[in-house]
Order: C-alpha cells, then sequence, then structure tokens
DNA sequence: ATTCTAACA
DNA sequence: TGTTAGGA
C-alpha cells in the first residue's frame, strides 16, 4: 500500500529525475528556493522538496526569474490568496513581455523581408 | 562511490 | 550555471 513511491531523496536522484545538474538544484537552495533537511552536511529531500522542485522548473520554463518564483513560493504557507494574486500579476506580466517582444520580432522580420527584396531585385537589374 | 563548500569561468 | 579542487 504504497503508491507514492519513496519520500527520501538524495540530490542526485532529482538531478537525475528532472534532468538537471546537481549544482543547479545546490543553486536554488543558495537562492532559497529549497531547504532541504541535512544529515550532517548532506542533503535529505523530501516529497514536500520535490514539489517545490518541480514547482520552481515549470516557473522556470515559462521564463520566470528565481526571485519571481521564490516571491510565489514563499506565499504557500501564509497567504494562500495573495499567491494566486502574485501568481495573476505576474503571469500577466510575462505574457505582456512576451507579445511586445513577438511584435518586435515581427516588425524585424518585416524589415528584413523588404532588405531581402529589395536585393532580388537589385540582383535582376545587374 | 557520493556529496559538500568554495572559487573561478 | 558549469567546472574543478580538496576534503569528509
Amino acid at each position: 500500500m504504497e503508491p507514492e513511491g519513496r519520500d527520501l531523496f538524495a540530490i542526485a536522484d532529482l538531478a537525475r529525475e528532472f534532468g538537471i545538474s546537481t549544482r543547479a538544484i545546490r543553486f536554488y537552495e543558495s537562492k532559497g528556493l529549497l531547504a532541504p533537511e541535512r544529515v550532517g552536511a548532506t542533503r535529505i529531500f523530501r516529497r514536500r522538496d520535490r514539489a517545490r522542485l518541480i514547482l520552481i522548473l515549470r516557473g522556470k520554463r515559462l521564463g520566470f526569474s528565481l526571485r519571481d518564483i521564490s516571491d510565489y513560493l514563499s506565499l504557500y504557507d501564509a497567504d494562500r490568496t495573495q499567491q494566486v494574486h502574485l501568481l495573476a500579476e505576474k503571469v500577466d506580466q510575462r505574457i505582456a513581455l512576451l507579445e511586445r517582444q513577438r511584435d518586435d520580432l515581427e516588425t524585424t522580420i518585416r524589415e528584413l523581408r523588404e532588405i531581402r527584396k529589395l536585393a532580388d531585385e537589385r540582383l535582376v537589374k545587374s
């Protein structure tokens, strides 16, 4: 009766499972995103830590800074409601930034296509 | 073998 | 973050 798997993990276990380096995991801890237990100096990760790591990696995939992710995770124990508000705010900011970048890219592509068209016309005249 | 800290790239 | 050194 244990469909949950282990609840104790070594740093290498998590690194392997999520395809990241042990260095990255220690780095996240140094930034306050993780706080695994210690047995001496060795880190012992539990399901709770693993769950946080999953959230960290998801946040990264979506382009959020470790700072943003940290601020978000910090609200888990306190204001769960404020956490949702912060998330909404950050997501809106992220979407706004991506849309701006998309517009800039489209503008650049249009310019390059125009240059390319002019280049072809010159070749034809030559 | 594995992990840890610290420092440099 | 990767890599490397040196130790537990």
